[in-house]
DNA sequence: CCGACAGTAATTGCATGCAAAATTATCCCA
DNA sequence: TGGGATAATTTTGCATGCAATTACTGTCGG
């Protein structure tokens, strides 16, 4: 291990993210210590982070609270990501696509096809789609060779439900849920096409309304969402309310 | 205070970004202690807190170190914070500006004629200058009324001479600066002109063109800028280098 | 003269302890 | 019985101390 202070924050953060204390709630240092297995001290290092994170808020004498998202945040910080991405598709395209680079991304969508081939029954196909569309919209920031892309995309993916990871695997109407999905993919193709012939507009267009659209299914799939056990798990959606107070 | 920690974290940031720590040089935790009248611990948490603003460098078990920032990278952040104030600019036409803040905006645009008639010689000016300057970019943000773009901005703006504040007052060329200056406020006239009149890509690209300008300026500025005294000074001259490694 | 090695100093990583602030409980009095 | 002041408890804020890791320096062998 790095240090036991990545290890505990990495900790303390996915238990936030699964929902182990109830949003708004009062985040004790002690309770999070004992739990945890640490110090006090290595804990508010911890929350300090997460804090950063935006996953705890910080109240001066007071501790920290859980943070929860509305489903409209939600749809912010998709749209913010979809403008980021935007930048990063129009960037690849006036600037080209290394040939490596341009091979892997064919690469990735080639073997998406395949997992869409086989359907999503089995976990297995399920979590690889997720690590391929990941792996996609990361090549198209890697292309587009702006440093500060990716630290600024980090950030606004920690918006449980935001980032490129978060797909809904709808079951309770599977059709339609196949036909998002194979949707998606068909923008990834158009997208990768548009970057390819130096289409920079086009791109950024394609890439733009593909966040929307993301965006527009996660909104309308919440409620499946949160009844219905959806697996891969999707970390943060205990955090996120259909709306009203912070 | 709220608490003694966030004053720390100021004054350690404020530090850093006055070039008090060569970068790329190591902090220690016991030198900014004593040089900040407090403890390790509480040094710690501050260095910890500066290092998810990315002015330091964190590396297991052996402490921090300052950050440094090319020239490139400044010129991508500027080209992504132009990215998110395009879409704050497009979602502000889109949805329309609040009376209340329209009135607000002109305000700020009316008294930045006033101030640039006077001229800059005054510290005062060049001052209130770039108070108009930050206060009109966040009254886009706050009319876009997306939620995420705050901290996204906040985040992004964080990288030296990225943000609205940073403004060259290039007095080697008076002549050259003050058009620079003009001709961005006439660009402000025309966004708000977009917004009010609902044309979110008028707007956007507009914005979007600004920021750019703005790069380019602080790119051709910016060994002027070194040398000279500029003032009011601009956090985070001396993290930026030219070129090169890290 | 150069490189490997050992011992020492310097520095970080983490836990514990104490003081201040906030929260909760208790008691007194109207 | 209810309201408010006050005392007790809890909880955070911060400093100090010890262990572990890393960096330094001088020495020895080749």
């Amino acid at each position: 291990m790095a240090t036991q202070l990545d290890q505990i924050t990495q900790n303390l953060r996915e238990l936030v993210l699964e929902g182990a204390y109830e949003p708004g709630a009062a985040v004790r240092e002690v309770a999070v210590a004992e739990k945890l297995g640490v110090s006090r001290t290595l804990t508010r290092l911890a929350m300090a982070a997460l804090e950063q994170d935006g996953l705890l808020l910080r109240e001066p004498n007071r501790g920290f609270r859980v943070r929860s998202f509305t489903l409209d945040e939600v749809a912010d910080a998709i749209e913010v990501r979809g403008e980021l991405e935007a930048l990063a598709a129009r960037q690849a395209a006036e600037r080209g696509l290394a040939p490596a680079l341009a091979a892997q991304l064919r690469a990735i969508l080639a073997e998406a096809e395949a997992v869409a081939q086989e359907g999503f029954k089995e976990l297995s196909n399920r979590s690889r789609w997720i690590d391929l569309n990941c792996a996609f919209h990361s090549g198209i920031v890697e292309g587009s060779a702006n440093k500060a892309l990716p630290p600024a995309l980090d950030h606004i993916c920690r918006v449980p439900l935001a980032g490129p990871r978060a797909i809904v695997f709808n079951r309770t109407v599977p059709d339609q849920g196949i036909a998002q999905l194979q949707a998606a993919h068909d923008d990834h193709v158009q997208i990768l096409d548009a970057i390819l012939n130096r289409q920079g507009q086009r791109a950024a267009a394609l890439i733009r309304e593909h966040a929307y659209r993301s965006g527009r299914n996660k909104r309308a799939n919440f409620d499946a969402l949160q009844q219905t056990a959806v697996w891969p798990a999707l970390p943060g959606v205990a955090l996120v309310r259909r709306a009203g107070n912070e």
